[in-house]
DNA sequence: TAGATTGTTAATCGATTAACAATC
DNA sequence: TAGATTGTTAATCGATTAACAATC
């Protein structure tokens, strides 16, 4: 062992917390371009995400100096460098599983396009479902899965079906061979450990402020 | 000032870490006991939360000995103990505003009421949809929101609404009185200091997640 | 008893914050 | 110039983790 190796300025990876961060600021940042804002301090960004603002400038001066003193940081250019930083500034390709009134909600909302991730296929079990259109997007059968994740490289499979057929479908997903899951319906899924769950709580962020509301 | 004054053991408020994780602890137990579990380990909780189960058993141990070495919690009486630690354990009254295709998926989903959060209210400002029935709640209009807050002590407003009426709605939400918004279309809202804003952003998890599966 | 899992300690690491010089 | 806000330091606080005795 060589104790004295000099170990890298910058570490390869983000810091869980760092990532998650980032993320946030991103998405105000992509808000705030759609109202034509042109500059953006960390103060306004801290109202935005709860973060400190120091914290924010601590965060971002990490990666260059992307501020202008007195001015703030410029909403165009800070959405670039934050995207590089990510190493997300490409296009993901995501497929939804469920056509119901809340996947049919997701497929005309720009939730997931405003940040890159771009709906290429939208599937359901129920036959009557498949062969409608959702948008521009046909509804498909569970069956289309497997080869549509590889055709048309699916990363990220959305849930937006009920809680009883979840798993079901959480399975059919992770054999296509899909390994980040955000699961809509609150029930606890049983994947592989290769695989990401992240779950749609939005009761646990209010139970959160209300405790502080309360208190 | 008396510095040896003994600081109390048990402090007032819990930290915004602490409330976070327990209102995710209390999310996945919820989900437990509907299937039917009647233990959970500190490690199982780890598995569905992302929080490491030392940390777990920590914020928990500090408010009791809730667990059963050798076998874990009890599902069903660690979700009273949380719910008195976080003093939520009553009936919340929300109010939902739009009824459109999110507004009634969420309506008709238990996210909500699973948690304790009761949806008493369905508003829209559309005359064609006021009147019509969600469910057991007829969708009334905007103009009455001021009334139902006060009479039905709503605490949250969802705003279930296109971005380009997010804004004037959520003026409306805080005039009527209500402190505590949750926002499902991503656009970014001015509110007084004393509201807080709850953003759903599914497409943060994501690009958070990919990252991590990228790298 | 044997196996499993809690409750708790101690050590480390990262987050948070205040403060302020630099500078736009 | 005057005002505003970044970039950065230093100090503190809370989160995280490994480890293990206690005990169900």
């Amino acid at each position: 062992m060589n104790e004295t190796a000099p170990r890298p300025a910058t570490p390869e990876r983000l810091s869980l917390g760092v990532a998650a961060r980032l993320s946030r600021y991103l998405q105000v940042l992509t808000e705030a371009k759609k109202i034509a804002k042109q500059t953006i301090s960390s103060q306004e960004l801290s109202e935005y995400t709860h973060v400190n603002p120091t914290q924010i400038r601590r965060d971002l001066s990490g990666f260059g100096k992307f501020g202008k003193r007195g001015v703030g940081y410029n909403v165009e250019s800070l959405i670039e460098e934050i995207r590089k930083i990510l190493k997300t500034a490409g296009q993901h390709n995501i497929a939804l599983i469920g056509a119901g009134r809340l996947g049919t909600a997701i497929a005309s909302s720009d939730v997931f396009a405003d940040h890159g991730f771009q709906i290429v296929a939208i599937f359901d079990n129920d036959p009557q479902k498949v062969g409608t259109r959702i948008g521009e997007l046909p509804v498909r059968s569970i069956s289309e899965l497997r080869a549509a994740v590889a055709e048309q490289k699916i990363v990220v499979g959305v849930l937006a079906v009920p809680p009883a057929a979840s798993q079901q479908l959480a399975d059919e997903l992770v054999s296509a061979g899909v390994r980040i899951i955000f699961n809509y319906s609150g029930s606890l899924l049983s994947v592989p450990a290769d695989v990401t769950v992240h779950t749609s709580s939005p009761a646990v962020d209010l139970l959160y402020a209300l405790y502080f509301y309360l208190t």
